[in-house]
DNA sequence: AATTTAGTTCTTTTAGTTCTAAACTAAAAG
DNA sequence: CTTTTAGTTTAGAACTAAAAGAACTAAATT
């Protein structure tokens, strides 16, 4: 790892389990990690590949995945025949905004869950209703969260 | 897959995938979804692992980490040398009460993020502190959804 | 005391992921 | 036309996680 002080391998190593407890494979959080951090927003695949200490096929898997979800995008400059690379914010913000529908998930997986269930687990099945009414709130109230937010956004942006 | 019907199983399988998805493997994930929607509230270790066909030790492994971790619990009735497993629905409550814990996290290190980056990324800091402060509204915003929930609760139970 | 039961623990197998290295390809430069 | 550059693709090695199977153990039953 080259060209990066202490404090930013530990950001790449602390953001990329972050990241890898969402899902993402190892290098691909260290590539978003690190694009989150580089000095100039637009990197080269060497210099991603040098940076993370990681093979070519490595680092060029690791780019396609994240191009094709639209999590960086591909820049070119003429008269240079490298491709930049630099993050899609646009992208993260889609991803937020999708939060509701993951709660809705789990909201209808548990109202599915009550259907299923005998009567007569009276209980459990009220305890069980709570939590479906709380993760209902969750997807009224997230909404309205969101729309402050952005209200928030274009009245300053 | 015995004594289930169809919806149970399919149920089993499209939870245990969603509980999957949250990091769960899934044996695991599929002894949480049976006992959710199981005909009784307690099942012995061989009712479990007949109605998910799966090994003595893979259920003995799952198991063991379901009580460790708290989302079940077992039950030994006298004169019956058995062991009864039943979901441990407070756990799950918890579970919900710590998600604003997850967004801090987010939050701090978008903070730190930031703390690293050049200033001269006028337009995606900018985009970045937005996002930051996103999730700080969850983190705000969330801890009143519960206790709005709460006390919708405690006057009802 | 011997056997059965209920489960645990250890070992092995299987499946799949992640990475490297090397061969390859397409475009641009000389 | 040949060479260089900038990657991609393929092939394979190393590793990891999950589950199966078998051996083991401790308590209860006969």
């Amino acid at each position: 790892m080259k060209n990066l002080n202490e404090s930013k391998l530990k950001f790449i190593e602390e953001t990329g389990s972050l990241m890898e407890k969402k899902g993402f494979s190892p290098i691909v959080s260290r590539i978003l990690s690190f694009l989150l951090i580089a000095d100039t927003e637009e990197k080269s695949f060497y210099e991603i590949q040098e940076s993370l200490n990681a093979s070519k096929s490595a680092v060029s898997n690791g780019i396609s995945f994240l191009l094709d979800k639209n999590f960086i995008k591909a820049i070119t400059n003429s008269g240079d025949r490298k491709r930049y690379f630099r993050l899609n914010i646009e992208t993260w913000i889609e991803v937020l905004k999708s939060i509701t529908e993951e709660y809705k998930g789990y909201r209808m997986a548990i109202d599915k869950a009550l259907e299923l269930r005998s009567e007569k687990f009276t209980e459990s099945n009220s305890q069980l209703t709570k939590i479906r009414d709380l993760y209902q709130l969750f997807e009224t109230k997230l909404p309205v969260i969101l729309s402050e937010w952005e209200t928030k956004n274009s009245s300053q942006a």
